[in-house]
DNA sequence: GTATATGCAAAGGTTTTGCACAGCC
DNA sequence: GGCTGTGCAAAACCTTTGCATATAC
């Protein structure tokens, strides 16, 4: 298991923020971790209750809502629904306003849900960390066209 | 009513694809017309009611995803759930294959979900017309790395 | 022992579907 | 008149919530 290492260093961290680990939030953890890509609450559930019977899916809503504050998770809404997924680091995009210059640097691990986002609709596996992204920064587009 | 004549553009399409056009449709086509940005099919459900008491929620959900097939409309989803707005057109984003070199040509409308994407979660208003994306196509993705 | 997490059950909201009737062409 | 669209009602989903109980610390 190439994650194990990681979840034991989410259930510490967990326990040292004073939440406790139980075998339920183990088992989701891990179901979160092995999945590759993304999956879904309600799928999560499932496959969680086949591994360990009587998981309650409120339990499993509960967790997942208590790793996407802890910025352990993201979650992100697909074609499908919502659909959670391990929050990664890489590279930055940068978004840069084109009137007044202001460059913003965003995580990748940001700019996955957009870069999803074009993968579903468009096959295209894109990379938004190679070219700047531009627009309009949010206080220019509050301030007159002039 | 500035897009007073596209809908009637919209209309004629309608009838010449075979469709019919009631009032229920003329009044849900108005209604998205009439939002600025996006919409939510619950809340296209209650303005439309509002004006024309007595169209069904399941009428609504119909028509939307008529007209989405058609390419009148988009939707997207966002962190509210599903939205509708209208579909634009101008300028094209550019997709390029980093590894084959390959470029896909995407209309600017087809973008309008990536940069609602990105507006919503970093208040970026994105251009994604300007700079072009890079990434892998379909069929190098498909290919052994090396 | 105590505060937190879980299970259960019920409710909430959105969206879908089958069917008979209405109404556009 | 015929076929498409609508309303209605029910069901299907997904998700949230309140409360009593169980349990990690």
């Amino acid at each position: 298991m190439a994650f194990e290492p990681k979840t034991e260093t989410i259930t510490k961290m967990l326990r040292q923020r004073g939440f406790r680990v139980t075998p339920q939030r183990r088992a989701i953890l891990a179901e979160v971790m092995r999945a590759d890509d993304h999956i879904s609450a309600a799928g999560l559930a499932t496959r969680v209750n086949d591994r360990i019977p009587g998981v309650n899916p409120s339990t499993v809503y509960r967790t997942l809502a208590l790793l996407d504050d802890l910025g352990v998770l993201t979650h992100a809404h697909s074609e499908e629904g919502v659909e959670y997924h391990r929050a990664e680091e890489s590279g930055h995009v940068h978004l840069i306003c084109a009137r007044c210059g202001a460059e913003e640097s965003l995580e990748r691990s940001a700019a996955r849900p957009i870069e999803r986002l074009i993968h579903r609709r468009h096959g295209f596996a894109a990379d938004l960390t190679h070219f700047a992204i531009s627009g309009l920064c949010p206080r220019c587009q509050s301030r007159p066209p002039n």
